[in-house]
DNA sequence: CCTTATTTTTGAACACGTTCAAAAAGGAGG
DNA sequence: CCTCCTTTTTGAACGTGTTCAAAAATAAGG
């Protein structure tokens, strides 16, 4: 029994994307997406706070998405390399229609007082959610005690950079993006892996030293 | 000889940033501002193009003030990490009255296309002299020679993070913004005197052939 | 069915960033 | 002082995100 109101709430959504990925979110007006909806102009305020919220409504529909997704991809491969890249580039397959779409997130996106930031209170079920698909990557992984609980958080950041790279990044399919992924995540697991050296014991020390002070208070 | 019309500008500079920084920057209009300059709504249109750059007009003026406070900060020490910091808590002192309003400036500053993004074509002058304080704060440290030409760009790119942390920052006088400066800048500084052993080398080839590709193509 | 309460839809109105044609002020040359 | 040109100022108008009171559709109870 799909309500009525919901079917409403849906052909919103799918009329604003299609707008926003055909002429760009800047140049796509709420009258276009409530008329292309075939409704009044403030009909679609009924459904959605703001223009920002319906491009939230897209992200998340990708969400709902990757739980199903991505822990069948994870499980491909037991090499963590492999893992992390399979969850980073679902992302990106996921977004691959919509990414200029995003950088209207990107303009509110960095104030965790916002209700759409993703430090928000609002969007942190869809956080921690992420973050559980990097712990999921991680699992089996040996890696020092003191740095294991930050890892997932630390990978989910790290993400969010690249997504933001990729947002802006012009060159001819993104390939800059693709180049930037490989290198950095290679570095970033040798990191890890150099990390359980005695030589790199302080130098860690101080880092979950602060990650713990900047989490807690 | 101060042309009448630089005046008149001066003083809507003095205006909206008076505004800005009593009411907010989304709080005050630019009807707000003409009127507190004694002009009609569109004269400010005629020296600024947009609200926001009205901001970038602060923002160039502190450019001016740190050519000549931060190089006389950085001499006063010779140890690396107090002339790093020196670079970095001069810029905080320059935007403390304004820290919320450069929020404003986030909110377009990621999209490099944008004329006051600070990655755009358009502010490299005023990128380059910041770049430049870095690299004389790090002048006379030895550092590997492959490295060496990278740094000051790194630590203008980790510079624009700690403010973007500091504008959201809303513990008590901004001290999670001080310790997070604090515990990472002892860090990255390990991290470069770390960087010159051979067990390091690979992590550091790999590092300087991600930016070197980054950089040129 | 009719009445009443609730949900949904409507379209006008508002606020604010921005644009622009026209008016005013200022200046240079005679 | 007048003329012509440039710079500056004006305020109305426009577009767009958003709000809101009222109307319409729907649901619930009798």
């Amino acid at each position: 029994m799909p309500k009525k109101s919901d079917e409403t709430r849906e052909r919103i959504i799918d009329a604003a994307l299609r707008l926003f990925r055909d002429k760009g979110f800047d140049e796509t007006t709420m009258r276009d997406v409530a008329a292309e909806a075939g409704l009044a102009t403030g009909a679609a305020y009924y459904y959605f706070h703001s223009k920002e919220e319906l491009v939230m409504a897209l992200y998340a529909r990708t969400s709902d998405e990757a739980r199903e997704i991505v822990p069948a991809a994870i499980a491909k491969s037991k090499d963590l390399k492999k893992r992390l890249r399979a969850v980073i580039d679902a992302k990106f397959e996921q977004f691959a229609d919509h990414r200029r779409l995003l950088g209207a997130l990107v303009r509110i996106g960095m104030d965790p007082k916002h209700s759409l930031s993703p430090f928000a209170k609002e969007t942190e079920a869809m956080r921690l959610e992420s973050i559980g698909h990097f712990a999921e990557a991680l699992a089996g992984t040996k890696v020092p005690k003191d740095l294991e609980e930050f890892l997932p958080g630390l990978f989910w950041l790290y993400d969010l950079g690249l997504i933001l790279f990729w947002i802006y990044d012009e060159s001819p399919g993104q390939r800059k993006t693709r180049r930037l992924t490989d290198a950095s995540l290679d570095i970033v697991v040798r990191l890890i892996q150099l990390s359980t050296l005695p030589l790199m014991g302080p130098l860690r020390k101080r880092t979950v030293a602060l990650l713990n002070d900047l989490l807690t208070g």
